[in-house]
DNA sequence: CGAGAAGGGTATGAAACCGCACAAAAGCTG
DNA sequence: CAGCTTTTGTGCGGTTTCATACCCTTCTCG
């Protein structure tokens, strides 16, 4: 019998999978965990592995003299090597897991090898690459236009949509690097978004109280990649739209 | 005779395909040209097909109530419709052409039909979406944290990488669209650019005068996405690194 | 060649952010 | 519970960018 059930599984790019798809890359699959502030890997580095997502979120960081900032993230809907997708041995930015969770590391020839053989397989996983490339390019256009704080609430939308519950650790240190900005001014977005009663701020985590009005607020910097990833995967919405 | 020979080819992707590859796409490719200001489609339009680049530039634009923004670019190094090699049908930004020329252009059912037939195709073509992510995702960085200056500066870059001419037709106006800000900002920076001698600027026209020192303004905002294209896919550096 | 359009230069006050520095909490550890 | 570390709050001066408006220059075309 094999070791992993598909029904069992929260990734959605694992459970979309036909039952022929997964049972080809199932024996290969192997648990792992991912713990806070580890670096799946770095920029530069050869890829060995594509890591399946359970749970926790893993976020792709350039870093340059300049600082590091955050260009894109996945969880659950998604996996941490999509690079080796497209064939490409060498990462280009790193990966660091910005909530800590768990997933499945699967060996890059073993994916390269599934996808060569399986058009159903290739379909779905360049499906989630499209779907990836809608969001850095919102990450690109929410950072071209919009002040800190729509750019905050877009962040604690997105991450909030790849959690299962509804406080976040966060400290708005780790913040100012993932929206490449000031510490201090971290704080007074927080505490704007807070005075507001969309979220409530504690030392090291943030409860969101309300989506709709974080949504007000983050405007057209939120909801496209959502869609995208929703009408292509079944990423689930949060029930309140 | 086939009508296209490969080798009188500009763009780099048909020209880096195998004989064979080119020779299954050569019966379907249309020249077409490329107009200043012509939209190759529309955000949430339907992607009938794919455009390979011979001449000019096409910009990736996200328009939304705040304005519109440039997210990613491409030139004879690469095509349009980069979300139909993914097998999704809607466009999710608009295609509009930066700097006039010409192109291929192939319906995707043709395009799909190959790349499932060729794995050697597949490869060429996805890696090249590859690179195209990391060129989003620099834009990203660079929205992030660099000043205005400095995104100018790797903006002429990339154009000048992908023309021939030194002497590029831009207007301020464009360039606060493609850069996100305001028209006004846009003639300050580019006096600014033109009293260190990097260009040399006149009504609608900006010319190209020293690579290096626009490089060294740009910092990290220009040049990883450059080396990723050039590792891949024999993107020509300009004669001066 | 003269009018109009398109493009570019400049000004001005307001706002957003930055860099830095330091004080105050909050939590942890011995 | 004393002392340390981590995290958060706050202040201040300076710079960048914004928004808007108006004028000037250059080009085009009748």
């Amino acid at each position: 019998m094999a070791q992993h059930q598909q029904s069992s599984i929260r990734n959605r790019l694992l459970a979309a999978m036909s039952p022929e798809d997964f049972a080809s890359l199932e024996p290969h699959l192997e648990r792992v965990k991912l713990e806070m502030r580890e670096f799946l890997h770095r920029a530069g580095d050869t890829i060995t592995h594509v890591t399946f997502i359970e749970e926790g979120i893993v976020s792709e960081v350039a870093e340059t003299d300049e600082g590091r900032f955050e260009v894109g993230m996945n969880g659950f809907e998604g996996l941490v090597g999509i690079s080796a997708l497209l064939g490409v041995e060498t990462a280009p930015h790193s990966s660091m897991v910005q909530a800590s969770g768990r997933g499945f590391v699967l060996p890059v020839e073993q994916m390269q090898a599934a996808m060569d053989g399986s058009r159903t397989l290739r379909m779905l996983l360049l499906r989630f690459v499209h779907a990836y490339i809608v969001q850095v390019s919102q990450t690109a256009h929410a950072n071209a236009g919009y002040s800190l704080e729509a750019r905050l609430a877009r962040w604690v939308l997105m991450t909030h949509d790849r959690m299962e519950v509804d406080e976040l650790s966060l400290t708005h240190e780790f913040l100012s690097i993932m929206l490449g900005t000031r510490r201090s001014g971290v704080t007074i977005a927080v505490q704007t978004l807070e005075g507001n009663g969309m979220i409530r701020a504690t030392r090291g985590r943030i409860t969101v109280l309300d989506r709709e009005k974080l949504k007000e607020l983050a405007g057209d910097a939120y909801g496209l990649a959502e869609k995208v990833y929703s009408n292509i995967l079944q990423f689930p919405q949060k029930g309140d739209a």
